[in-house]
DNA sequence: ACCTGAACACCGTTCAAGT
DNA sequence: ACCTGAACACCGTTCAAGT
């Protein structure tokens, strides 16, 4: 039964399953070959589907990024098309954060990432921003997004603070890092984001000169 | 001649070679056999001197990130230290591109890394920001710094732009990503990190209530 | 077209042995 | 204390073969 009637695998199924495996077990934990055991099935079958593991998680970083919103540049207002972009972008990544370094990892020219870079581009153009200006805008957006999405605040902290609390008094008020780390890392985020837009209003062409 | 008079290695020949290799030939291909050839040694050896592989990828996180200015707290302006301290950890990141997804990791407890985060937390609550207030933007520039050393802007787009200038016409005024790659990165940073102090600035307790 | 057995050239890491 | 030969349990990927 070398080939079954049915096809037991298709990319879509591939693809799901990938990215329900990074998020049990972490990326590190994904191999052609534990992937290919939760399917039931040989590695070398996941070639017929995939050309290469990259290729693969290609296609998980464009399930990832499926769902990014730039409608909000749509009625004109730069500020409304950055926020709605960045908070749904960042929401798509903290849905899946064992996953989000694919994103950063960046490989090759992933269709829906080109569409989303062509739409906050016209965006911002078509609301008055230069082009060179525009394009540094949208890479700082991207830096936030991927920065927060690939190290939340407490990557880098023991998990036993108190190792470290007598020597570094300052980071006493971090204490409860572990607890409320969704939060803090929610709350950067926002501040980042708006405070953000808020000093590039001051640099708008027309308000600041 | 299993040991030698004089040890052929210690733990900064490692640890400079390592980061050596990674400039050259990138974080993928640095292997424990790889190094370890490059030393003139067995793989094995290198575990005289470090546990494990990620142990080793810390100290070399720790090499980078040793230079990192907190200085600028010290005059107590919390917009200098921010400034201050955001260049020089983008700076200290850029220098080494291929090594920076290692901070990223962010394995363990580096103490360069804790040190670093106490001088900040001070800086800003020194200056008047309250506690969590401060926890959130040194979040902030942190993820500004590690989103613009892991996706450099020319991070996906194709090498042949040409491809897909047809479709997203938005984008023809980045055809010229691949040339102006490095200085797009440094002032898009620019452009991010004085547009959030500025942001920050209108948020400030005394100041904006 | 889709799946498998076998194999290639790698990994990180461990262990016993040598000086 | 420091280094090596040999080995373990993995990788991604390829190839010839089966239906």
């Amino acid at each position: 039964m070398a080939r079954p009637t049915t096809p037991k695998l298709d990319r879509e199924l591939i693809r799901d399953t990938a990215l329900r495996l990074i998020d049990e077990r972490g990326l590190d934990a994904l191999s052609m070959r534990s992937l290919a055991d939760e399917l039931g099935v040989r590695a070398q079958s996941l070639y017929s589907h995939y050309p290469t593991k990259d290729a693969l998680l290609d296609a998980v970083a464009n399930l990832l990024t499926r769902h990014i919103d730039t409608s909000g540049f749509d009625g004109g207002d730069w500020r409304t098309g950055l926020l709605t972009w960045g908070r749904s972008y960042r929401a798509a990544l903290a849905a899946h954060p064992r996953a989000a370094p694919i994103i950063a990892a960046g490989t090759g020219s992933r269709e829906d990432f080109l569409a989303m870079a062509d739409a906050v581009h016209g965006g911002l153009v078509g609301a008055g921003w230069p082009a060179r200006t525009a394009t540094l805008i949208s890479a700082s957006v991207k830096y936030l997004v991927v920065g927060a999405a690939t190290t939340p605040f407490a990557t880098g902290f023991a998990d036993d603070t108190a190792v470290y609390l007598n020597r570094y008094p300052n980071l006493v008020q971090a204490h409860r890092i572990g607890e409320h780390a969704a939060a803090i890392d929610h709350d950067s985020f926002e501040l980042a984001l708006t405070s953000l837009v808020d000093g590039l209003e001051a640099r708008y062409p027309q308000a600041g000169g």
